[in-house]
DNA sequence: AGGTACCATGTAAGCGCTTACACGCCTGAG
DNA sequence: CTCAGGCGTGTAAGCGCTTACATGGTACCT
């Protein structure tokens, strides 16, 4: 592969001058540049990105952990992420987390190791303390979908909170009284967030919270199946289930179907971030909007802006969820209404 | 951040020692070996791997090219590339070709300015051709998803011949005659291979094709409703629809649903790629299952041993789709059998 | 005791770029 | 005509590592 020294020497230039053409750094004569210009294209010089960002410190590419790849959820975030970069001529290295401390430490150790100029952190494993500490560095990041106080400007997310709040309102204006939940793991903050939420609304509406309609899942499908299970045994009745996300609701309604329940005339279930399959379902499932490309989107921006300079870009912190309404949710059957 | 001068500063010996230790690339004694990883630890140290990428020439990074990332299909394979090259100690770029030939050139030139040790490769932009030039290159690439002559010895894929046929021959055995067929994309090299297949089992089975059974679609949900709309509106009887994949099937069922069509009573549907929604749907949808993952951990052995030498492992070529089959299909209603 | 051989370590030359600084030339004002 | 001030280029010193080669020391053999 050529060097910048080979189009020097073909040019008859020095490699300062070359250098200064493919960056743009400075005024370069017209002559010049185009007989720069003329000798990479007959040799076919690629720079050799290694060099660049040795030399000069920076590396053109953005680093991303997120806690997996498979599923709906981040491949579209991603997506959102890699359209807005690449559009700038940056460049992404997705590392996973695994939603565990170690090894979110270990991705971004690595990220820091390969010179990115800018992180995107989808993390639910490591400490507030561990992002106040890695604040103090010196590399820039944004986080998504968590809130760490004192880190504001750099936090990117849904209103979780809101979120779990809409989708139960919209159950009690439909006229359920009898809501049960299915949450998500209790050391994740936007299930947290969701639940909160959740019972907000069921409070606001006078409606007191029964620990015997709440449990816990893992976001994933299986525990939608046996959540739905436990609650049934509890012997109360409900009229609407929500879920706090999309898997959860599918296994629901999945095993809500294998025990004869109809839905939504028996059973309203409702699930959370509408994730590309929430409307191959049947019914199709009423579900909260998580605009994760969008956010994606933004997060990719707010790299452009503060580390790469680019202006003209509007920042959004938060982002506001909207209830979805399809065809699993409706008002309760008549005699319970 | 501390460099490696200061490290052997601290150890009280030279920058060669160091780099020894830190690659284990050549005997030191135990005593100076302690010192150093001491002063490592005493300094937070971490290589720059940016410097170590340009001393060496080896980036320990592999870069991939999928044609999108939203959606199931890709982010499942990705999942599964890196983690085993996660374990390995080597880290994954991702680029989007958007299946587009210009694109994904520019991704490759990328991958290679960045010095990444190898690539993997899922394209259906570019030609034959220039791929054969790519392999003449000093970067080595495995081709996932795709048969190029000459290069068989880097290209994994699913046999999607067989796929097609095993579908087509699954609905064929439960006493289908009259099948209709949603095609994927003519541009794209799986689509025709499991349209082949399909109408190989046809043709064994002495059902002569019938080109107003077969529709175009684009691998997305839409055209499976609209591929069904019109292969209704032939007015030919069919019993069966097999789709290239599961989302347009999605779309046909939910399409049937709205005419009216009982599955699979009155029509059984079948898809390809067993993506990770497909048992979500309802009925739950036979499929052909397309091992996204296992091609994912293979495409990174195939690096792990081509290029690092890693030994020990096991490399297959071509994987063997399995039929799936659930609640969307069954034996044709009694009339027509 | 002298010589050979090998082992642990040091020296220094790159890897392919960027960039601060130096330098010469040309222009235009005095 | 002279000289300050730009402008276009060149020079060379790094960026933080790896690695071929050189070197000194120790152990073992004769």
């Amino acid at each position: 592969m050529a060097t910048i020294y080979e189009v020097s020497e073909r040019a008859e230039v020095s490699l300062a001058t070359v250098s200064r053409v493919m960056n743009n750094s400075a005024r370069v004569s017209e002559k010049t540049r185009e007989k720069v210009l003329q000798a990479m294209r007959d040799l076919g010089y690629t720079p050799n990105s290694i060099a660049q960002s040795l030399a000069s410190n920076r590396s053109n590419t953005v680093g991303i952990v997120v806690p997996e790849l498979h599923g709906p959820f981040f491949s579209t975030m991603l997506s959102g992420i890699e359209q807005e970069l690449r559009a700038a001529g940056k460049y992404v290295v997705i590392t996973i987390g695994h939603s565990d401390a170690e090894k979110e430490e270990a991705s971004i150790e690595f990220l820091r190791s390969r010179k990115c100029d800018a992180l995107i952190l989808h993390v639910d494993g490591v400490s507030d303390a561990y992002l106040e500490k890695l604040a103090q560095g010196d590399v820039p990041f944004v986080l998504l979908n968590r809130q760490v106080d004192g880190l504001a400007e750099r936090c990117i997310d849904l209103d979780n909170e809101m979120g779990g709040y809409i989708a139960c309102q919209a159950m009690i204006e439909l006229g359920h009284r009898h809501i049960a939940y299915i949450r998500g793991p209790a050391w994740k903050n936007d299930a947290n967030a969701r639940l909160r939420g959740h019972r907000r609304a069921l409070r606001e509406a006078g409606i007191r919270p029964d620990s015997r309609l709440f449990f816990e899942g893992d976001y994933h499908e299986t525990t939608g199946a046996t959540g739905l299970d436990a609650l049934l045994e509890s012997g109360l009745q409900f009229t609407a289930l929500l879920c706090a996300n999309d898997e959860m609701a599918a296994g629901a309604m999945d095993e809500a179907r294998r025990k004869g329940i109809a839905i939504p005339r028996e059973l309203s279930i409702v699930g959370f971030d509408n994730v590309n399959f929430a409307r191959y379902l049947h019914p199709k499932l009423s579900t909260v909007d998580y605009p994760l490309s969008d956010i994606g989107t933004m997060a990719a921006r707010w790299v452009l802006h503060s580390v790469y300079e680019k202006d003209g870009v509007e920042l959004l912190h938060s982002f506001t969820p909207r209830f979805i309404a399809r065809d699993s949710s409706a008002p309760p059957p008549a005699k319970d209404s």
